[in-house]
DNA sequence: ACCTGAACACCGTTCAAGT
DNA sequence: ACCTGAACACCGTTCAAGT
């Protein structure tokens, strides 16, 4: 363990480093998390497990963290922040409008599988009410126009009906049936229903082909 | 503890006793189980509560079951048994066709309201996968026509393409389409996203006539 | 055949104590 | 300010022993 020079900190530009063991503890519990939940998923994540791999005592987290659930909700914000982000650029690279949204539909699902440990605990029901309320809110408080990922599909269904490619009934209701659509889709991807890389593609392809005929403005 | 008549048994007719503890242990600890989930929650569940509760010892369950992990595989059993059975009355009931497809989607959702605790073991991801290909074997052996609940829709559609009312698509993919819009339903209104048996009725009306107009065979 | 009680190796969490 | 070690009240599971 050779001494390292330090950057020097400004006051408030608090800079993460590498090193977790004087470094950044809490960003390293968070990754720790994830990556277990990841390996061997979400009922074998240990506090005592996640301490010893990072060489750390088994208490150490909670200077940083309420209680394991604390930690779990943690990592969901984490996921919902990513989602929002991915389905945002998604959206925008290819050009908004119907385009943009089959490619939202196809970023939802490829999130799903990609970070499917985020995935689970945003939505396998581990966290009580209370906290899922508590992330809700910060969501929204740190989107710059106060809308979390959800927000996000009911403005792009809004858009959509302006343009008059969908049928104008109430953004909201249509916006839980989407969800209900993709969330389904990535579900089935991830308990691994679904095989192949290939096999997921093709269902989502077709999904959303169905649904956009579902939603679509009717020929007058 | 007055004693009482005991009613006289022929050979395989066993028929449940209402007390367990000389009765059926193993149906009365299924029963708790699902109580227990159905109040607290799948983390809430714990061997020597239901043995306490149950007024007998917390190992007295290894002699029917063996580990806890088996335990919520019988009423992952149970739940796709009850699913199955209630989604085919709901077919028959309305006649089939497109009023039956109709009543089977509602009647899906339902299920997943009503038997929460059973249907968040099934598709919550506590299982491990060779059990969940244990139960799936189990569950297609034991039905008289060799299909399990998604097989049961698979032969829906299939129907329905032949009356000439849905697109001539692969009726796998079709299925897991469908799959995908009534369990992404099942899961807003169970994790309570939706407030009202109203709210979540209106949303399961509103996702089934979309569903339909995108399935629909294209009017040539 | 069915159930018990003690024992074992694990958990999350608290708290006084260390630096 | 941040981390540790012992302690506490819980887990699932095993196994010899009871009836």
């Amino acid at each position: 363990m050779g001494c390292m020079a330090r950057p020097v900190r400004r006051s408030g530009t608090r800079q993460p480093s590498k090193r977790y063991h004087h470094g950044d503890l809490p960003r390293a519990l968070l990754h720790e998390a994830v990556h277990t939940i990841q390996r061997d998923g979400v009922e074998a994540l240990t506090l005592r497990g996640v301490g010893d791999r990072l060489g750390v005592s088994r208490t150490a987290l909670y200077r940083h963290f309420t209680s394991k659930q604390a930690l779990l909700a943690s990592v969901a914000s984490e996921g919902f922040r990513m989602l929002r982000q991915e389905l945002d650029e998604a959206w925008t690279a290819a050009g908004r409008g119907a385009a943009g949204f089959e490619a939202m539909g196809r970023a939802y699902v490829r999130f799903a599988v990609r970070h499917s440990s985020h995935y689970r605990v945003m939505f396998g029901g581990h966290l009580d009410p209370s906290q899922r309320q508590a992330i809700a809110d910060d969501q929204r408080a740190n989107s710059r126009d106060e809308s979390d990922a959800f927000g996000m599909l009911v403005q792009a269904i809004v858009e959509q009906q302006q343009q008059g490619i969908v049928r104008p009934d109430d953004p909201q209701t249509l916006a839980l049936y989407i969800w209900s659509v993709v969330h389904g889709v990535a579900m089935l991807a991830i308990d691994r229903l679904l095989e192949s890389p290939r096999e997921i593609e093709e269902l989502i392809g077709f999904a959303l082909e169905r649904m956009r005929t579902g939603i679509a403005l009717p020929k007058s």
